[in-house]
DNA sequence: TCTGGGGTCCTAGGACCC
DNA sequence: TCTGGGGTCCTAGGACCC
């Protein structure tokens, strides 16, 4: 059995925890550079608002019914998810983080030695979720992880059923699978709902009753059969435990959209090198190294401008590497590569493949190790003081802002972002 | 004027090897 | 000169997820 913990409507419940007034009221947080809608709370739903709403398209209408609009504040958003899953962590016997607010549970064993029955189990873990963090939540329980989904998203959906799912019988997999439409099942996308509509299959019950090899066929080999299966109650989708309550990244990824769009070199170039820094702190922070570096660079696909709206380049390390020197030379190479005077650039970004744990790069029989003990130690000191005194305290000359400059050209706007009341000093919340 | 920022997995095809 | 059946590795692209 696997338990979905799926928190509701995230960004906005962090920011309620901190203002318990806005609730009941409708509200909404914006991406980066404010840009579009990416949570919503239940009243805001209510109004209309869809996920991905451009906000200057929709500004008319939050105006009108005084919706309260947040900045995004991803600091303090990770730092509530940390919470959340170290309390899972706690309470099963494994968890699987699979995204900033939402963890597998597996629930194998526990009934009846450790607890009576897993509805209750899941009632207690929720209600405790809510005291500890503030974060209400819903849970799905299911034989399979897509069943999980299905039925967290019940749970969600149906005010009756206390926010707890259980499919535990035969009767009530086929009833949840006849509630759900077949493009909100977990795996189906726009293209494949599309295609399954036209063939007539509009819910999960009749995805999960056609055969295998149409599922091969149509839904992506190996994915679509293992989905279908999934639906069916046999497991195909094992958990992936996350050590620790983080989750150790195959690849990462620092992009930004700019404030405006730049067409010049420095400026991009501060961007990238910013970029590569702060990509090269999250790949120590787990501990690994990186062979592969590719910089994107991105046009606006809204403008007059035809495709193709992004171009990049891959660079191939000598040897692996976490060093922030190193890394954010490497991305000026690759973006020196890429650079084409005259265009209005929109975004840009620097991602890390090739991962492997860090120290344990293979040397050839040629080769002296580039990053000397002391850069390691020197990286060692950046990354306690940046933790400590805040983000971007202590930084690269590349990455630091021209003189006469107040704020870096590629950053956007936040006008409605809150403090970080978990994790600075200074925006500690004050009771008095 | 203003449209996010991360990730995963799979497949197909080409280069190259024995 | 032409012929075979495996393999592996890499890359690009496409689908999906939150």
């Amino acid at each position: 059995m696997y338990a979905l913990v799926d928190a509701n409507n995230f960004y906005v419940s962090c920011e309620r925890v901190f203002q318990p007034r806005l609730d009941g009221r409708p509200v909404v947080v914006l991406s980066n550079n404010d840009g579009c809608l990416i949570s919503r709370s239940a009243e805001a739903k209510a109004l209309g608002l869809r996920m991905g709403d451009p906000y200057f398209q929709v500004k008319p209408l939050l105006e009108q019914h005084h919706v309260t609009v947040f900045s995004s504040n991803y600091a303090l958003y990770g730092d509530m998810s940390r919470r959340v899953m170290w309390y899972l962590g706690q309470v099963a016997p494994a968890v699987e983080v699979y995204s900033i607010d939402e963890a597998f549970l597996d629930l194998h064993g526990l009934v009846p030695f450790v607890v009576e029955s897993l509805d209750a189990y899941a009632r207690t873990v929720r209600a405790n979720v809510l005291a500890r963090t503030g974060i209400p939540t819903c849970v799905g329980i299911a034989p399979t992880k897509t069943l999980a989904k299905l039925a967290n998203r019940l749970a969600k959906k149906l005010p009756a059923l206390g926010g707890v799912l259980h499919l535990d019988s035969e009767d009530r997999r086929r009833w949840a699978l006849e509630q759900v439409a077949v493009q909100d099942v977990w795996g189906i996308g726009r293209q494949y709902a599309t295609k399954l509509h036209a063939a007539g299959i509009t819910t999960a019950a009749a995805l999960a009753g056609c055969t295998e090899a149409y599922a091969r066929r149509h839904l992506g080999g190996v994915v679509g059969a293992r989905l279908v299966r999934e639906l069916r109650g046999y497991p195909c989708l094992g958990l992936a435990p996350s050590e620790d309550g983080t989750l150790a990244r195959r690849s990462l990824c620092c992009s930004r959209t700019f404030g405006r769009p730049l067409s010049a070199f420095p400026d991009v170039t501060g961007a990238v090198s910013a970029f590569a820094s702060r990509a090269a702190e999250k790949l120590r922070r787990q501990g690994d190294a990186a062979h592969l570096l590719t910089v994107f660079l991105g046009k606006s696909r809204y403008g007059p401008e035809p495709p193709p709206y992004s171009c990049s380049t891959t660079l191939t390390l000598p040897v692996a590497t976490s060093d922030t020197v190193a890394l954010v030379r490497y991305a000026r190479a690759a973006l020196k590569k890429l650079w084409q005077a005259g265009h209005r650039y929109t975004n840009a970004g620097v991602v890390l493949d090739g991962l492997e744990p860090a120290g344990q790069a293979q040397l050839g029989l040629f080769e002296v190790a580039p990053v000397s003990e002391k850069r390691a130690r020197l990286m060692a000191e950046l990354d306690a003081l940046n933790r400590r005194f805040g983000k971007g305290t202590v930084r690269l000359a590349a990455t630091a802002l021209a003189p006469g400059q107040v704020v870096s050209p590629w950053e956007g706007q936040a006008q409605w972002r809150t403090p970080q009341y978990t994790t600075r000093l200074e925006d500690l919340l004050l009771v008095g």
